[in-house]
RNA sequence: CGGGGCGUAGCGCAGUUUGGUAGCGCGCACGGUUCGGGUCCGUGAGGUCGGCAGUUCGAAUCUGCCCGCCCCGACCA
């Protein structure tokens, strides 16, 4: 492809509403446009980069078995009731009535609609195993769209769900899509971890994340830097603390004024004493109970883990009215001694042999206050772990923190569509059961975003081979006959050879062609100008070499074959292990 | 949905406080110049100042309503 030909408008500047560096550099290099809020369109870089990707996913899906189904985006709501989701949805459902009044809306994900599809086909337990998978796109009325690629309302998605006739065969279909998630983030050369997850609402029995690893990640994970323990820190756990150092049985509570003294902050400055004594209680609705939740003043209370430990779907912090009715004080001043709802109390709290806590009245708070002595209280692990945590899972190990993007999730969904839906199988035996059910996702457009946010420098993006627009670009610099000659030549050669050039042959300055190569981002850079052919030939240099003056010299009739070495050198690096 | 901010040429912005009929840089077109990391000079095209209504002799500027976008938070099978 010429680029005199293409349409690939780079940007110096980058427009004002970009702020990841993904949805600048994609903006920036010609790859996609704003069309609206987490709404856009894909320029012709940007469709050979998701076309890519989804080669790589379907390549990996159909050598697992899966089979490629396309199911519609449009969806009477009727599916959606059938389970409940046409409510449990709420606001992130895009609804909308046709001419006749009748209730639609554009498909988040698609259950209902490949259970109906397996209840329809699937009569036998000789029809099972089936895995089917589309590549399609979505529709969610995300609140906030945000960062370009990364969290749109429209987005392309490969979702695929897995149909057995027990719980063990669905283990084994959903340990075939874990191989295949590894495959295909491997092959996109990022680095990732999976991570157990909250399987949320979904009520199944076992779900992993796959969190590519970005600094600009939204999502925070632990993970043990000694064994494979991973888990996002929604649900992290880490190893039991030791029992409490000493059990003062004497002496009680001593209340201390701390006039305007609110936050743990304050206080510690106040009293002089370290924020880890403190006894951090805050006040929860959990449905109608008001609960008091209680972790060290270093740590954090994890709401996930909270409303599990109270066996409530979530719960929510207290406005200060709803404080005050609990405590009888202004938010900052609440705490376990005396407190008569009902309180939880984290186990690393539990062991503080004598800490910090509000006394329930406005500017007061104690000292010397005992856990198991002063208060009493359901003990639970509800506190976020943190960087230097013991690892749950082996000796020695000490929890990382690291933030990631979640560019894959995959659950054993169990029988609770197949059940809702009446998607049944007879056994070998004749007696009718329900299917058993397994959902696996990726963002393939969030993935294009996750790639450059991983990969990319001052100058621009540095795709991995596999999912570069184009696999050479060719940088002509002037127009004498003989560059023109040489250029044309290389440019032949590759594409008989099947590989994918992209030839900068406008009348521009070596300096923009130059730039616009860097951000672009294409791996492996050929420059061929008056100069390089005087000193012998073309100029070789990959995108991450960003020094210009290591550039390798190759004569251009061994240019192609040379180019071609490299580009299955690149090829190969990423190949699965 | 709560809080904050923004909307002026394709992009980035100034002008709004104090009302007088719109400007800069990049990009684009043309001419010249330059030519291995975003040359330099000149000429030119391009604007319903987000929309509607109002105040006024006169509105980008003041008032009201609406729309859109971004950020923080809540939310995110």
């Amino acid at each position: 492809m010429r680029l005199t030909h293409a349409l690939v408008p780079t940007l110096k500047e980058a427009p004002a509403d970009a702020t990841s560096v993904s949805h600048t550099l994609l903006l920036r290099a010609g790859y996609i446009r704003r069309v609206g809020a987490g709404i856009y369109s894909y320029l012709p870089l940007g469709v050979r980069v998701l076309r890519n990707v989804e080669r790589i996913v379907r390549e990996e899906m159909d050598k697992a078995g899966a089979l490629e189904v396309l199911l519609p985006a449009l969806l009477p709501a009727d599916y959606f009731r059938e389970t409940g989701r046409w409510h449990l949805f709420g606001d992130n459902l895009l609804r909308l009535k046709d001419r006749k009044g009748s209730d639609y809306h554009l498909g988040p994900t698609h259950e209902e609609i490949i259970t109906d599809m397996a209840r329809r086909e699937v009569h036998s337990y000789r029809d099972l195993p089936k895995n089917l998978y589309q590549v399609q796109t979505k529709f969610r009325d995300e609140p906030r769209p945000r960062g370009g690629l990364l969290r749109c309302r429209e987005f392309t998605m490969k979702d695929a769900y897995s149909f057995d006739v027990d719980e063990e065969r669905a283990k084994l279909s959903y340990e075939k899509m874990r191989v295949a998630y590894t495959r295909i983030f491997d092959r996109m050369g990022l680095s990732y971890r999976m991570v157990s997850a909250d399987s949320g609402a979904m009520g199944g029995s076992g779900s992993a994340e796959f969190q590519v690893l970005v600094q600009s990640g939204e999502d925070f994970i632990a993970a043990c830097g000694h064994c494979d323990y991973a888990a996002n820190l929604e649900v992290a756990v880490t190893a039991e603390p030791p029992p409490a150092a000493t059990q003062n049985k004497d002496g009680a509570p001593e209340k201390v004024h701390t006039p305007k003294a609110g936050t743990i902050e304050k206080v510690s400055a106040f009293l002089g004493a370290s924020p880890d004594v403190f006894l951090k209680s805050l006040i929860y609705l959990a449905g109608e109970e008001v609960v008091m939740a209680v972790v060290c003043g270093n740590d954090e209370i994890n709401e996930v883990k909270l409303a599990k430990a109270l066996g409530v779907g979530e719960v929510v912090l207290a406005s200060p009215d709803d404080v005050w009715r609990a405590t009888g004080a202004k938010v900052g001043f609440a705490g376990p001694v005396g407190f008569k709802g009902k309180l939880l109390v984290d186990r690393a709290a539990k062991a503080l042999p004598l800490g910090i806590s509000g006394a329930n009245e406005t500017d007061y708070h104690f000292k010397n206050v005992q856990p198991g002595r002063d208060f009493e209280g359901e003990i639970v692990d509800i506190r976020s772990v943190r960087a230097g945590d013991p690892c749950p899972n082996c000796a020695d190990g000490k929890l990382e923190v690291y933030r990631g993007i979640e560019a894959g999730h995959i659950f054993l969904l169990g029988t609770h569509y197949s059940e809702k839906m009446g998607a049944t199988f007879l056994d070998d035996s004749g007696e009718t059961k329900p299917v058993v059910m397994g959902c696996y996702g990726i963002g393939v457009s969030r993935l294009v975003a996750t790639a450059v946010e991983q990969f990319n420098d001052a100058n621009g993006i540095l795709w991995p081979a596999s999912l570069a627009p184009y696999q050479v670009a060719i940088v002509q610099l002037g127009s004498e006959p003989e560059v023109i000659t040489a250029v044309a030549e290389v440019e032949a050669a590759l594409e008989a050879r099947g590989i994918s050039v992209l030839v900068d042959d406008r009348e521009e300055r070596p300096g923009v062609k130059f730039k616009d190569a860097d951000l672009v981002g294409i791996p492996l850079r050929v420059t061929i100008g008056k100069k390089s052919l005087e000193r012998g030939g073309v100029e070789l240099k990959p995108r991450t070499e960003t020094d210009p003056k290591k550039a390798e010299l190759v004569a251009v009739e061994k240019a192609p074959q040379t180019i071609a070495d490299r580009v299955a050198a690149l090829a190969k690096s990423l190949e699965p292990k």
